[in-house]
RNA sequence: GCGCCCGUAGCUCAGCUGGAUAGAGCGUCGGUCUACGGAACCGAAGGUCACAGGUUCGAAUCCUGUCGGGCGCGCCA
């Protein structure tokens, strides 16, 4: 129906004024074409779809918008013909269609024709897309901020996948340059007793390094990186206990450097021969600036050593040679003053910087009775992703952090987050879930099964209000993950759950499933128990969250 | 000073590639009540969508400005 719907539309627009034959005039069909909606209203009294087709073709058709939307309508009405209950023109001429409960029935049943994968593929065109998420610095432990973005770029990487994407998921070491050393120093300084340099690194991870390194070593490069080793290995066991789906890779920063010609060489030869780098004061510089940069940035110093700049040049640059169409990085809050130049960059090795995303993930801010509290990597103040864990849970901190959009700051209050775990949305989304699989466990595996055959053709009488608005929920799932896929927004998948939860459960309360009359009747149920099923799980899944049978 | 993000209900946040009476969770108040799982359900109160202009048939949504908050502006990483 919506395909019919569609069409529709591009017809009725095609069959508007020609284009002129001017320039200008050709590309204005886009964004119209883009401006037609057909959507789910919020209020019953407007119908299960609605387009506003009529109010945007009207000026193109020289009609009023309400006549427009009469005679979609009757074109509709005659093409689909029994599947369309009715329609109605509204308001300024919006067409509102009331679907017949046979072709909703047919819906849920390709639904579930389609099984595990109703809802996945679709993306146009399926890309080679590389997510690099987390890339904390391996000189401190995961902290609420890196949750944050390890539980995005994992919800985005799935959802992406999901969506028919080839993804590819990456953690950046950055394991070269002075941190490493200066991590050592800090280390170093402990281990003897003395005080930690100025910026060094505090805490009681660095104390604990301190005794565990302390007296391998005095040289603090060595120590450094002996410690970036035993510290990667907390990172990944924090981030698999927090559900984070395995990276195919872990690129080292030092890598980059290693080889004849490495990486870095490879990358500044490439952009030399393209004349984008020049000599200043005895520095190497990249003319950023010709691709809308602030000013141009170092390359290699004065000193004869490379910036942190050029090995992620290099490290974009590998992406690309690798065969990625496009690369999301997913960088904290405090990166964006960095993603000009690096587009920059992009483009200045031939690449399309469209193809480059630079998503900034907004900060977590913590939050102590009522006030703002700065989370400060220097002191060794700031919340664990293991304390995180250890307070709430991992569905429950999966939830919080994914439920919101990723450019709004978030606040974290423990003790509220705490208190109010066991109020936290993602249990209502979960149970339903364990309440569907109880009600199918009643019902027994062989009628379930008899039930699905069934759903094809069956007749089980005039649906009940809570059946319709559940089956179109379920029915809106493709296009929420499309949505959730293209916008680079996973929390819409969370809010989708959260309704397809509640329009589960208004269902449950209106409609008996198990011995519900006549027997078509409890088929129908049963079948439409399976799909939300599937569906809830889909979702939380998609999150990184479980769907238990029971709780 | 410049740049980016944000400002929606008491709190935390959706909605923001423009649509019809702005939503959810929590909290508050009042009901339902032994259910195929009550971690439930129903109802109510609560909003000048920061403010001011502009574009539009129509603006929380787009544009400009102001105010407020956050984060950045290194030959650091």
């Amino acid at each position: 129906m919506l395909g019919a719907a569609g069409e529709l539309v591009d017809r009725a627009h095609d069959k508007g004024p020609a284009p002129q034959d001017t320039g200008a005039a050709a590309p204005a069909k886009a964004p119209v074409r883009a401006s037609i909606t057909l959507e789910r209203p919020r209020r019953a009294e407007f119908g299960d779809y609605s387009t506003n087709a009529a109010l945007v073709l009207a000026p193109a058709l020289g009609a009023s918008p309400r006549e427009v939307a009469l005679r979609l309508g009757g074109a509709l009405q005659e093409r689909l013909g029994a599947s369309l209950d009715r329609f109605e023109v509204a308001g300024p001429g919006f067409l509102n269609l009331f679907l017949s409960d046979s072709w909703l029935i047919a819906a849920l049943g390709d639904a579930l024709d389609a099984g595990e994968l109703f809802g996945a593929g679709g993306a146009t065109p399926a890309e080679h897309i590389l997510v690099e998420f987390v890339s904390a610095n391996p000189t401190g432990p995961v902290h609420v901020g890196h949750a944050r973005n390890a539980a995005y770029g994992d919800a985005l990487s799935r959802v992406l996948a999901f969506h028919g994407h080839e993804v590819g998921r990456e953690f950046y070491v950055n394991d070269a340059g002075s941190q490493v050393r200066k991590f050592g120093e800090s280390i170093r300084a402990l281990a003897r007793g003395e005080p930690v340099p100025e910026d060094g690194y505090q805490g009681a991870y660095v104390e604990q390094l301190a005794n565990q390194l302390g007296r391998d070593s005095t040289d603090p490069a060595e120590l450094g990186r002996a410690a970036v080793s035993v510290m990667l290995g907390e990172m990944q066991s924090s981030l698999v206990a927090f559900g984070v789906m395995g990276f195919d890779r872990w690129a080292y920063e030092s890598s980059l450097h290693e080889g004849d010609p490495s990486p870095v060489a490879h990358t500044l030869a490439l952009l030399e021969e393209q004349g984008r780098t020049y000599r200043r004061d005895g520095a190497l510089w990249l003319r950023t600036t010709e691709f809308g940069d602030d000013k141009d940035r170092v390359l290699v110093r004065s000193n004869g050593e490379h910036t942190y700049f050029a090995s992620d040049i290099a490290y974009h640059q590998d992406k690309r040679e690798r065969g990625f169409d496009r690369q999301i990085d997913v960088w904290g809050a405090d990166h964006h003053g960095y993603v000009q130049r690096m587009k920059a960059a992009y483009e200045a090795l031939g690449g399309d910087r469209e193809h480059l995303e630079l998503l900034i993930m907004q900060l977590v801010h913590l939050v102590r009775a009522g006030e703002r509290a700065l989370m400060s990597k220097r002191a060794g103040e700031f919340v664990t992703l293991d304390e995180l864990l250890a307070e709430i849970g991992v569905d429950a901190a999966r939830w919080y952090l994914l439920a919101r959009s990723h450019d709004t700051t978030v606040d974290l209050d423990l003790d509220l987050a705490r208190e109010q775990s066991n109020e936290n949305p993602v249990y209502y989304v979960q149970y339903a879930h364990a309440r569907i699989a109880s009600i199918l466990a009643k019902a027994g595996p062989e009628r379930v099964a008899a039930a699905l055959t069934a759903v094809a053709g069956s007749e089980p009488g005039p649906l009940h209000a809570a059946e319709r608005a559940l089956i179109e929920l379920l029915l809106a799932f493709p296009v929420e993950v499309a949505e959730a896929a293209e916008r680079r927004a996973p929390h819409r998948i969370a809010a989708y759950a959260l309704e397809l939860a509640q329009g589960f459960t208004a269902f449950y309360r209106d409609c008996r499933v198990v011995g519900a009359e006549p027997e078509s009747v409890e088929s129908f149920r049963i079948a439409l128990c399976v799909a939300s099923r599937r569906l809830i799980a889909r979702s939380l899944g998609l999150l990184g969250v479980s769907a238990p049978e029971e709780m």
